[in-house]
DNA sequence: AAGACGGGGGC
DNA sequence: GCCCCAGTCTT
């Protein structure tokens, strides 16, 4: 490995120039049709971005579809209720970028006359829009040479370079920036840092690589050392710690359910739920007395109807749940209300609880 | 620097 | 079950 040596030396010994042709040449044949590709209206690009953090191009493309279609413009989105956004966004997680991603598009309409910013700074105070996505859109919307570095750029990188900086740590992405400065050509900088992701989805796999594929192979020092299933090195992650909870799908006579707003910051914020109780707090002999604490009102007949696992990146939620219905007391939680099964559709709910809402019909 | 923040899919 | 994914924000 190349332990001592540092990154600026590597590429030094580099053929840049025939690497950004192969690369880009390489991507503007086999590149994939995908909507966002479709024009270069630098709010669809911000758009993308955003979604595809963390989130695979193939779950995004109905998501981005729709929410185009709900949003066209940029004003569009800016002006548009915050549940709305919330509810289009339903089921892609990470939902903070939503809501940053309007606070931004709004702050874009009133302070840059709705013109999405081309400048590293302008862009860089955006809510949400951090070194990755703000490269992104300078290079992709403005043709800019500026580099975007996420995990394929990386992975990618690495191998090229036979680098082997632990891609796990916050300061390695720095590193990666600096490289693809140096490669990236000021001609055609969009394809070529679409064709480095583009690149690290078709070919450079995290595993099993199609290097026999791949159009940069003669520019690869892990291919050409048999290195390229060791490469990045990325150290692993803790496990997720699991929560119990008993959950209450209740109904009341006239047959509407209860329902909640989780909090305004923090884990799916903002987002709606069946009620429910962390069994830190009680037990299933207990369930009765504490909803009636801190709901108001009296339930009957609980059955359990289900047993649910959800695992999120950094814990996992198991959840028993148990149907019922309201027979007494009035409603004293600000946050709670009573909706029919047709309202229930317009509120925005996580996966866990859609899961928990299949038991309704 | 490390943890919070979703969910789906590959093997 | 573990790993990965077109990352960013908070502490």
């Amino acid at each position: 490995m190349v332990k001592d040596q540092r990154a600026k030396n590597i590429i030094c010994d580099f053929d840049q120039e025939q690497f950004q042709h192969d690369l880009i040449d390489w991507f503007q044949t086999v590149q994939r049709d995908l909507p966002w590709r479709k024009d270069k209206d630098p709010y669809k690009v911000w758009v993308s971005e955003i979604m595809l953090q963390q989130t695979k191009v193939d779950t995004v493309i109905p998501y981005f579809n729709r929410f185009i279609d709900k949003f066209p413009t940029l004003d569009d989105l800016a002006a548009a209720d915050e549940q709305e956004v919330l509810k289009a966004w339903e089921g892609l997680g990470y939902y903070s970028r939503a809501r940053n991603l309007q606070n931004a598009v709004k702050e874009v309409a009133a302070e840059y006359n709705s013109k999405v910013p081309d400048t590293s700074e302008e862009l860089a105070s955006l809510k949400g829009v951090g070194p990755y996505t703000k490269g992104a859109i300078l290079s992709i919307a403005y043709n800019l040479p500026e580099p975007a570095v996420d995990g394929n750029v990386m992975r990618v990188m690495s191998r090229v370079l036979l680098i082997d900086d632990d891609i796990a740590k916050s300061k390695t992405r720095r590193i990666f920036e600096d490289c693809v400065k140096e490669v990236i050509p000021e001609t055609n900088p969009s394809d070529f840092n679409q064709g480095l992701m583009e690149l690290g989805a078709l070919v450079c796999t995290p595993t099993k690589p199609s290097c026999l594929l791949c159009p940069v192979q003669n520019h690869c020092r892990a291919f050409s050392e048999g290195m390229q299933q060791d490469l990045p090195i990325k150290t692993k992650g803790k496990k997720q710690k699991s929560v119990k909870y008993m959950a209450f799908l209740l109904v009341d006579t006239d047959g509407n359910y209860l329902i909640e707003q989780r909090p305004d910051k923090g884990l799916l914020a903002s987002l709606w739920q069946f009620p429910m109780a962390p069994l830190a707090e009680t037990d299933e002999e207990h369930a009765g007395n504490w909803f009636t604490q801190v709901y108001g009102l009296k339930i009957d007949s609980l059955v359990k109807v289900d047993t649910i696992k959800h695992v999120f990146s950094h814990l996992i939620w198991e959840i028993d749940v148990f149907a019922g219905a309201i027979v007494s007391g009035g409603l004293t939680s600000e946050r709670a209300k009573f909706v029919s099964r047709k309202e229930l559709e317009s509120y925005p709910f996580p996966v866990s609880h859609q899961k928990i809402l299949k038991h309704i019909d």
